[in-house]
DNA sequence: CCATCTTTGTGCACGCGTTCACAAAGACAT
DNA sequence: ATGTCTTTGTGAACGCGTGCACAAAGATGG
């Protein structure tokens, strides 16, 4: 997990591993490069290969939508496309909405992700008055004081927070008691929510600070301190409690 | 995760558990935020309410640093974000790179969060020519030729790629033959690289894929299919190999 | 119809991570 | 100095995830 996933304790939802559902959009993305050479057949070498996972673990994770696959053959990709994009949810159509429209909110809105999975941005949403009615990647900027009725008339279950740490929280509250049941956190803070919410999190300062740990430990053993004494050591400037202007991701 | 790890045996990296890693970031900021209000000292149960996480994994985590605690009392703030902050190597000045300006990269250019932990990004690179010189974040856009002499000039080991997945196999390729040993991975795409090199991925696209799992669950069990219905199913559009023009996050 | 060969599906064992529960340690008051 | 009270640090048990290794299944050729 580069991505931090929140306190979800391991349900087995449906039968189905949590680690086995994490990685069933990485099969369904090489299932789908497969499907565009139109290959009709794979392996499970062959997919774990372009999955960059183990095999065993493919055909255990394979195992648990069903049997699909035909011995001394391999696994039909339409159907497995098919089966896979099922039983993520994928068939039916997600709106979501964005909330927080700084630099990361517009990148995210113009994400060309979105609309090949089913995922349709509703809204956009922004704190900011001045900003009102600015279009984004077709869509217009809508004020937060219009979050609740836009959740309710889109029928909205999945929002994206991408606002700065210290308004997380609040949205996150106002996005629940609108009816919202799923979020993706972008801003640096932990949210609480009640059961039956999910919460996911993506956290570019932690995925930094991991990589700088095992970066640290490589010059160290490696080269001796050398490489490590050669950057400029530096005290800590400060922190980074609630960001200033500048969108936090 | 949420965020995606890639391919990592589970090492133990000199004794404390990857998983341990993955929440000294976490700690860090609930740390930072009662510095800044001056708390002198604080106890497992808080600091583990404070990071979200269970007060026995807390202080088991801790324990792998050493014994920095003071029965009865708890432990010391100040000295904790010393101790967790050198122990990342946030001590240390990490020039990063940023390949890939886009919607995406030019957002990370203008995230605030990387000054904060030692993290500075020492150039900007994109492969359209007529991107060159312009400025964002205040740097200017430097082009991908230039690529390989950055990275030696300025002794750079991490590397951010935020390129469309087409390219981004063979940025990883240059910026490892070029020295960087640590890369975070924005595109949608399983990159490859020699033993030695960290990969950590961040993957928008599978995050809400995991989320429209269980919310998928969510409607079928409790309203009986209701909502479900109610979103009017479509078929797939299409898939997502290379995005065209926007910038896949 | 039978033999052979490929590939799936899974039983099993192992190791990591999490959590409980408690003994040891130290602060603090008397 | 002694007792009480709080909180740490950790031993131990449990559960999940991973990967090996193999038997069963089916395709294919003779």
């Amino acid at each position: 997990m580069a991505t931090g996933r929140t306190h979800r304790p391991a349900t087995r939802s449906r039968g189905i591993p949590e680690a086995t559902v994490a990685r069933l959009p990485l099969y369904l993305r090489a299932l789908t490069a497969l499907s565009e050479r139109s290959v009709p057949t794979v392996s499970s070498e062959e997919l774990a290969t372009a999955a960059g996972v183990n095999s065993a673990k493919l055909r255990k994770d394979f195992s648990y939508l069903g049997s699909y696959g035909t011995r001394g053959v391999g696994y039909d990709v339409e159907y497995l496309v098919y089966q896979i994009s099922r039983e993520l949810g994928l068939t039916q159509d997600w709106p979501v909405v964005i909330v927080g429209i700084g630099n990361l909110g517009a990148a995210l809105a113009n994400y060309g992700g979105f609309a090949s999975r089913g995922f349709r941005v509703a809204a956009l949403i922004d704190a900011d008055a001045a900003q009102a009615g600015k279009m984004v990647a077709g869509l217009p900027i809508r004020h937060t004081d219009e979050l609740e009725s836009i959740i309710a008339d889109n029928l909205v279950s999945i929002g994206v927070i991408a606002t700065p740490a210290g308004a997380a929280q609040e949205v996150c509250d106002r996005l629940v008691a609108a009816g919202v049941t799923s979020i993706l956190n972008f801003a640096p803070t932990v949210l609480s929510v009640p059961d039956g919410v999910d919460v996911r999190k993506v956290d570019l300062s932690i995925e930094l600070q991991i990589l700088a740990f095992h970066e640290q430990r490589k010059a160290g053993e490696e080269l001796g301190e050398a490489v490590a004494t050669a950057r400029k050591a530096v005290k800590r400037p400060g922190s980074d409690g609630d960001v200033p202007a500048v969108m936090p991701v």
